[in-house]
DNA sequence: AATATGGCACAAA
DNA sequence: CTTTGTGCCATAT
């Protein structure tokens, strides 16, 4: 089998992470399963921070496995995250989603074989 | 090129 | 439920 690429499609990344629709969140390491790197969820946390697409890309909708906001720019922007959360239906308790499973939305892992 | 840092995830205690 | 330790990958300097 042919498998040569070995490092995260950053634009795959963007354009999976823009179609989660808006009330939901998804994890970095959904998000890294669904570009076909199941380890690689930390990676993502690092092209959101580097955010070249900023208000393109929803990483706001970006959270951690457990249910908690993560990062954003620190603890700062967690009140900022959790606040644009909130405002599309996703409310976040205690720096914590309140319903995590029932917003949570797990990406199609259908270009998981992309080239 | 090498080191340090970081917006993660999971298991074990 | 909280804390610790380990693995894994991209970016910045």
């Amino acid at each position: 089998m042919s498998v040569k690429k070995k490092v995260i499609d950053r634009g795959l990344v963007y354009e999976l992470l823009k179609k989660v629709p808006k009330g939901r969140v998804t994890t970095y390491g959904a998000l890294a399963r669904a570009v076909g790197h199941p380890d690689s969820a930390r990676a993502i946390g690092a092209l959101m921070r580097s955010n070249p697409y900023a208000p393109t890309v929803p990483c706001h909708r970006v959270v951690y496995s457990d249910g908690r906001l993560g990062g954003y720019g620190g603890i700062k922007g967690l009140g900022k995250k959790a606040r644009m959360l909130a405002r599309e239906g996703v409310k976040v308790k205690n720096g914590r989603i309140v319903n995590f499973e029932k917003h949570y939305f797990e990406i199609p892992q259908t270009l998981s074989s992309y080239p």
